[in-house]
DNA sequence: TGAAGAAATTTCAAAAAATGAAACTAATTA
DNA sequence: TAATTAGTTTCATTTTTTGAAATTTCTTCA
């Protein structure tokens, strides 16, 4: 998975080393790191103290994984956020917005909170203010209902339990138990509907954005006033939305063609 | 505008090269990166021609200026896809801030310093210039003292050995033997306190986090302006702060069920 | 509990890489 | 076209980085 040339110089062995870490979904021991890269051990040692020093990596309090650093996660939303990045997404979101006659923005989860990378605005008159990098709650929008439903069962309860379900209209749902019920038919279905629970009058509609390997990563979604688009009206969006996210999709990098030859496969077995 | 702490190594440089490329909302030159590093120019041409040539930055087809490459992007998609962990985390500080209605943070020790690893703030017009990732000392901050009380007497003898107890304030105790003196009521009292002894005007109330096995190893912190916040109103958020420190306690990985025969890889099957 | 084994950390001399002054070239501007 | 600025290369020097081995710390299991 890692080439040769990227093990030229200490710094591509540093954020090799950084792809690791956060390609994994678990914190990383040094041992683990140290197979992966395959450098001698007190290399790596040593690359992951600079790290964890300047504050892009943290260790969990067992005192030995590694995982992303409030520096380096900071990192990650501005480089989704960078206008270039943006730039090869955006037209895609344009087209999207030509289609449905409406706002469409193209979010991503990021701690226990959704972030807009990017926003394509109709010329109706708009008065909210969502810019870029701008956060909304998980549980009472569409997108983050959405990545809520997408999550494993594990993670979701993690993050469910101290979620606090702050009311903001009359619609927002703030039973927990009523959530789950909403979650698990959003997982059904493959389509979120935020119907006036973040904004009154403000209905919005999303759907999955996978990345290369089929994972849900990030999310589209068109939203407007009740009195401009009903839900019904939405919904029947829902299919230029996945032609949408589709498109999206395919701007995610390819893996890497070449494979090493032979390397301990860094695939795990799925948990039942 | 770059600490100095950044230049201290060719990674950390090459990682604030990015940093400035990323957080620019358009293309930068290299004359650009080399004025806000504070580098000679021959150093951050061969940073840049680097990055580049490693596909973490791109050029403009046309100038001369650089942006964000696909392997970047891919890397700050997968940072922010890696935040489930970090989510729950972040969710527990946010509701306890909601109880409170004050700025809260999570910090770790870090060798002779304290490390913020998230805070939540609250609405109120503070503007500390505390991001997550910044350091500050242990002998005036209510984590910092905390975690020095918890240590054992010798590493804490040892610790302290080598501290400056540098003068911030009025109120701090740069004096060994009163410091010790304050470490034992805490030591007894399981809450730390920082009465204006690192920024005037600013109190704080912390409370350790213990990992699965007992162990402190983090903490929880209120913070607030005395004008607003009393050092008695301060302790009384005490009970609130614990409640968040044991569900903190809960997001540390469970002892792995031990499986000792097959190396655990760290990646999910790309494609299955 | 304690001993064996594994993982993490430190040491240190050798090797490699990064550095920056100066020179040079390409592009831009006056 | 000259003057100016930005980008690139050279090269001797300095500074990191490196990794084998030793040491310490943690885990596991008898």
């Amino acid at each position: 998975m890692i080439a040769k040339q990227d093990h030229t110089s200490a710094t591509l062995r540093a954020i090799a080393a950084l792809e690791i870490i956060v390609r994994a979904d678990r914190p990383v021991s040094l041992t683990e790191v140290m197979s992966e890269v395959a450098l001698p051990k007190p290399t790596v040692y040593r690359i992951l103290t600079l790290l964890e020093h300047a504050g892009l990596l943290s260790r969990e309090p067992d005192g030995k994984r590694y995982t992303v650093g409030p520096r380096l996660a900071r990192f990650g939303a501005e480089v989704l956020m960078n206008s270039s990045v943006r730039g090869s997404r955006h037209a895609i979101l344009q087209r999207l917005v030509d289609e449905v006659g409406e706002t469409c923005n193209f979010t991503m989860p990021d701690g226990s909170e959704v972030v807009y990378l990017d926003r394509v605005e109709t010329a109706w008159p708009l008065r909210m203010n969502l810019q870029p990098g701008s956060r909304v709650p998980l549980h009472c929008t569409a997108s983050g209902k959405l990545f809520l439903a997408m999550l494993s069962r594990a993670q979701r309860t993690k993050l469910l339990d101290h979620l606090p379900l702050a009311r903001f209209t009359g619609n927002t749902i703030t039973d927990r138990a009523r959530l789950e019920h909403e979650l698990e038919r959003i997982r059904r279905v493959r389509v979120s509907t935020d119907n006036e629970e973040y904004l009154t009058g403000l209905v919005c509609v999303a759907v999955p954005v996978l990345s290369r390997d089929g994972k849900p990563c990030a999310s589209v979604a068109v939203h407007a006033p009740v009195a401009r688009m009903s839900m019904d009206k939405a919904l029947a969006h829902a299919p230029a939305l996945r032609r949408a996210a589709d498109a999206l999709t395919q701007t995610y990098q390819e893996d890497e063609p070449a494979k090493p030859r032979s390397r301990k496969s860094l695939t795990r077995k799925r948990r039942p």
